[in-house]
Formats: structure tokens, C-alpha cells, sequence
RNA sequence: GAGCCCGUAGCUCAGUGGUAGAGCAUCUGACUUUUAAUCAGAGGGUCGAUGGUUCAAUCCCAUCCGGGCUCACCA
């Protein structure tokens, strides 16, 4: 029933990734009827000065390439994705986490690159921090191009937008002048000039400048000093920088966190003064940690992508990002099986629904770049979840064994995908549910009986049928004089499992093996399981 | 104070200009002997309030109420 092209469908396209990709296109169209054609298309994201990548990073940089590839269907034009590193920034504070905290101390006020490695692996802290920066991004397969703030301002990239800050001093500082506290206020000028004598970027008060010259003058302890503000001898201060990278490297799309919508809007206003066009630009919500509060590194709550990635694949973790950029979600470890299935679930409608117009609105299709390799998955995460929970399986074999009974024909194999959530699902048990587990002791008479069952079963090791272990078992409960029989099945779980219920004790046993379940009932019963207990 | 987001089933949230959806929870039944899981089914919502646009509003617009967050030092 969809008519029209490729473009067209794209360009009704209703998924936030493409209303993004329609505003660059707009602007273009606008720059064209100006005169102004644009030859590419630049989208920026942006670091730090810690340079440390954490979640937000991977979905800011996630968010913005799927933009990127919405953009690929609505134009021909070439769009790039930067990823730009504000590593020329003062080291205003030792990190706590970084070896060699005596020497960065010595170092405090210089651009991060002029900083020797803590770590002792690169040219410089901010070397340091970039190549762990795009190690992060390589590790998920983004596609960009690495700026250093200090290679741009010292190789002469920025002299010319920085002249231009120059050339409308007063206005740019009288821009920036209302938005700050009284006390900065009085030091504020729009350039840091980096200190010949000590290197350190200095927030001083600047005196004069001199714009045939390209200079300005800054008194520093009693001292006037006259330095050229291109060749990286000076800095921005980062609200007017900000302005000045969008106007030197033509910055089309950025998107940023809420907190900076002042910030977004001051360097509207500033790109605008230098006679650029201020890139189009989103403000994505922010993420809670569990108890609603905002996430900082430096409290480290809310959840690492490592964390993430050891409970959920990379994919719901891109799914998580997808979903209402504009909406503030919590993060938490709870939210991974909702991401992971919704995730599936997605994949499980693109393969049936193959067509242009439903990929473009399907999370997956920009999840895995275009050409997803739909996977079928016939348990839900949430089933391999119940499941690891309640048979306490701890092995992927005996889990497989499990799921078989749900999902014939499925093994990991044929089914990889799932295979990798019965590795997350078994990470989640180890993590969540074990250590939730409670034995007790058994009573004498449970002592007796549940030794019984142990003999009984090790002399069926062989046994894999579960009906007739189950038979066994059920025997000598009865046998032993239980009454009802239900508080027999709960002595076997709450002392062998540590589980108030349980799987199907026979099932259970016919899988896991005869064999083993015996010794794993003579282990519980020597106490070993029980707290304080050495193992 | 300024700005942003949210308000849909008991809970967590999807969703669309044309008789309201999922998961969990609850209840019933099946799985010929515990429970859980699984499967089948059921109940449950004036879609925050009011007004407007429309043939038609949960959806668009305005106002209000309620909840939350961000910013006003630095980046």
C-alpha cells in the first residue's frame, strides 16, 4: 500500500530520528535559497574536560548517528559525525581516581594536554583521556571523526573564527556578561589567555585588545602581558568556545543535555554575532538514578554501561537511548529485562512487517545501522529470567535444557542471540536472585528423608526422564511420613535451594542430573550452605 | 524566578485525530499427585481538570491543577 519512493516514505517518516534529520534538511533548503549552499553536513558531539566516557556518552553519540543515518535517507549530501574533545580546558581539580595525585596537584590550571599521564601510557593527560574517549566509541562500532580542542586551536583551525570573537569583543562579553554571578562577572573576559611563564589557562581580567594585532592584555599578578589569541595561545572561555567551534568548523546538529539549554541559547546568540548560523540543536532529558535524582559521575549512582552491558546486550542498551530522547527515564538495573524484551519484540515485528515505511519507524532498523539481520527469539528474556530464578540453574547447559522444553528445536546454535541472554540471564541470577537465597537446616526428620533421597537418586544417575524421578520423589515424601505432602517439596527447596518454591522437583532433577542432585542435597545437608558456614 | 518533562488499568509504562494497549499484579481454568514456571481466559481505566478547533479530541491549541527535574559557580 506504500506508494512513492524511498525518499518520500522518509520523509513522512514519523520515529524522532528522522524530525531531527528534517530540521538539517530544512536548514539546508534555507542556506540554499540564501546562497549559502552547504557541501556536507557536520554533526557534533561533545566531551568534557574529564574525558571519561559513562552511559551518557554512548547515548549521546548513539542518539546522534541514528539522526545521522535518518539524514542519509532524506539527502545526498555527505554528513559527518565529529566527536570533539575540549581537552585544552583547565585541570580545575585532582580527579580522586587517577593514580599520581601529588603531580597533577603540581599541574592544576594547565590544558589537560599539557598535563604529563597519571597513567603513564600517552603524551599527556588529555591524550590520555582521548584515547580512552574513542576506545569506547571504536568499541561500539561508531562512525566518527576525532577533534582535539588543543590540535584545532594551536594547528590554526580556529584563528580565524577566534579573530572574529575578537572583532566583536564587546558584544560577546556583554552577551555572556548577564548570565554570569557578580563575582565572576568582574574577572570575565571571553578569552583565557594560556600563560607563557606557567602554561596554565588563566581566567584573568583582560585590559586591552588589539584587533588589527590579533592580540589581547591581561595583567596577572601585577604583570602586563600582551599575547596573540590565535596558534592556541589563548582559549575561549567555554561559552563563547562553544560558539566560536560551531562557527569555525560549521556545526549543522548538536544535540545536548537539558542542563545546557542556557547555554545552547547564549551560543545561539554569540554564533549569531559572528555572522554564523547557529546549528539546529535538541535538549534531551536527563536520566534519574533509582530514586529519581539526576546522575552524576562524581556521586556514581545510576548505572555504568559496563554494568549494562554485563546484565542486557549492547542492543537494548541502544534501545533504552532510543526511546523519547526528550523524556527523563530512570536508569537502573531494573529497567534492563523491560529494555531487552521491548527490544525483541521490536526485532520480532520487523521481521514480519519487512517493508520501508515500517522499518523507518522501528527502533531496530536504526539499532543495527540499517540492515538488521532479524534473529528470532522464541523465549523473552524475562522468561529466561523466571526461569534461571526458579530452578536455580547456574550452568548454561542445564538452562538450555530448560528452555528446550519450552522452545523445541532451539539451541544455541541455531539460536545465538538467545544464547547470549542465557549468559545475562544467568549473570542476573548470580547477582540479584543468589544472593537473596536463604537456607535452612534440615529437621531431623527432613534429615532422614532427604538423605533417602539422595541414595535414591544416585542410584538412578542415569535417569532423564523427569516424570519417574518425580514418581521417586514424591514415594519417599510419603514414605517418610509427610502430611501434607506440599511441606515435604517446600523442606527440599528451602534446604537444598535456599528457595521458599522451586521447578518441578523431578524435572528438576532429570536435568540437572540424578547424580548431582544428590550430591547437591548431601552438601546442603552437611551444612555447608548454611550462613556462616566455611565452603 | 526562568525553562523542560510528566500526568493513560492496582504498579511500571506504550500508543493513535475515528469503539483504549502491554508487562507485572489479581482472579479462574489447564498441565491426571506440592509450589513456581508455562499455557488458556477473565476482571479492571469519565486516557489530570476546564475551555477551544473539528463531523469526530486521550491525541492538536489555550488555561489551570498536580508531580518531577534542570539552570542561575564551573564546564
Amino acid at each position: 500500500m506504500a506508494s512513492g519512493s524511498r525518499r518520500d516514505i522518509a520523509l513522512a517518516a514519523r520515529a524522532w530520528p528522522f524530525e531531527e534529520a528534517r530540521k538539517v534538511l530544512a536548514r539546508i533548503e534555507r542556506r540554499q535559497k540564501a546562497g549559502r549552499a552547504l557541501d556536507t553536513v557536520l554533526f557534533e558531539t561533545g566531551y568534557g574536560p574529564s574525558g571519561l566516557p559513562h552511559i551518557g556518552t554512548f547515548g549521546e553519540v548513539a542518539r546522534t548517528s541514528w539522526v545521522r543515518q535518518a539524514f542519509h535517507e532524506l539527502s545526498d549530501i555527505p554528513a559527518r559525525l565529529v566527536a570533539f574533545s575540549d581537552d585544552m580546558d583547565g585541570l580545575r581539580k585532582v580527579p580522586d581516581n587517577v593514580p599520581n595525585q601529588e603531580m597533577l596537584r603540581e599541574h592544576l590550571g594547565k590544558p589537560l594536554t599539557s598535563i604529563p599521564d597519571p597513567f603513564g601510557t600517552h603524551g599527556s593527560f588529555g591524550a590520555h583521556n582521548n584515547a580512552r574517549l574513542q576506545a569506547f566509541l571504536d568499541r561500539f562500532g561508531f562512525s566518527y571523526e576525532f577533534f582535539s580542542s588543543t590540535d584545532c586551536y594551536r594547528s590554526g583551525l580556529f584563528d580565524q573564527a577566534v579573530l572574529a570573537v575578537l572583532g566583536h569583543y564587546e558584544e560577546v562579553r556583554d552577551v555572556v556578561l548577564p548570565t554570569l554571578g557578580p563575582e565572576r562577572r568582574a574577572t570575565y573576559s571571553p578569552f583565557l589567555p594560556v600563560c607563557p611563564r606557567t602554561g596554565q589557562v588563566l581566567q584573568v581580567p583582560i585590559i586591552a585588545w588589539d584587533t588589527a594585532a590579533g592580540t589581547v592584555v591581561y595583567e596577572d599578578e601585577g604583570r602586563r602581558t600582551e599575547v596573540p589569541v590565535t596558534g592556541g595561545h589563548c582559549k575561549l572561555q567555554w561559552k563563547a568556545d562553544w560558539a566560536m567551534r560551531w562557527f569555525a568548523l560549521g556545526v549543522d546538529y548538536e544535540m545536548s543535555g537539558k542542563d545546557l539549554i542556557p547555554s545552547v541559547e547564549l551560543s545561539t546568540r554569540i554564533v549569531r554575532i559572528l555572522g554564523g548560523e547557529p546549528p539546529e540543536t535538541l535538549s534531551y532529558e536527563l536520566f534519574l538514578d533509582e530514586a529519581g535524582q539526576k546522575i552524576s559521575k562524581s556521586r556514581g549512582n545510576g548505572l555504568s554501561v559496563d554494568e549494562w552491558l554485563s546484565y542486557g546486550p549492547e542492543e537494548s542498551l541502544a534501545f533504552f537511548m532510543f526511546q523519547k530522547p526528550r523524556a527523563a527515564k530512570r536508569l537502573f538495573f531494573d529497567v534492563i529485562p523491560k529494555s531487552v524484551d521491548d527490544y525483541l519484540a521490536f526485532v520480532a515485528q520487523y521481521r514480519r512487517e519487512a517493508n520501508e515505511a515500517a522499518a523507518f519507524e522501528n527502533p531496530v532498523w536504526f539499532i543495527q545501522g540499517g540492515s538488521p539481520s532479524a534473529e528470532d527469539y522464541p523465549a523473552s528474556f524475562a522468561l529466561l529470567l523466571n526461569l534461571v530464578s526458579a530452578s536455580g540453574a547456574q550452568d548454561r547447559n542445564v538452562l538450555w535444557g530448560f528452555i528446550r522444553a519450552y522452545a523445541p528445536g532451539a539451541s544455541p546454535a541455531t539460536h545465538p542471540g538467545l544464547d547470549r541472554l542465557v549468559g545475562y540471564a544467568l549473570k542476573y541470577f548470580e547477582d540479584f536472585v543468589k544472593p537473596q537465597k536463604r537456607y535452612r537446616a534440615a529437621t531431623a526428620k527432613e534429615r532422614e528423608a532427604l538423605a533417602a533421597l539422595a541414595d535414591a537418586l544416585e542410584n538412578m544417575a542415569e535417569q532423564r526422564d523427569g516424570e519417574t524421578v518425580q514418581n521417586v520423589v514424591y514415594e519417599i515424601g510419603k514414605s517418610h511420613g509427610f502430611e501434607p505432602l506440599r511441606d515435604w517439596f517446600k523442606a527440599i527447596y528451602e534446604v537444598a535451594l535456599g528457595q521458599t518454591q522451586g521447578p518441578r522437583f523431578g524435572s528438576f532433577a532429570a536435568l540437572f542430573g540424578c547424580a548431582e542432585t544428590a550430591v547437591l542435597i548431601r552438601t546442603a545437608l552437611s551444612g555447608a550452605f548454611l550462613p556462616g558456614a566455611k565452603i
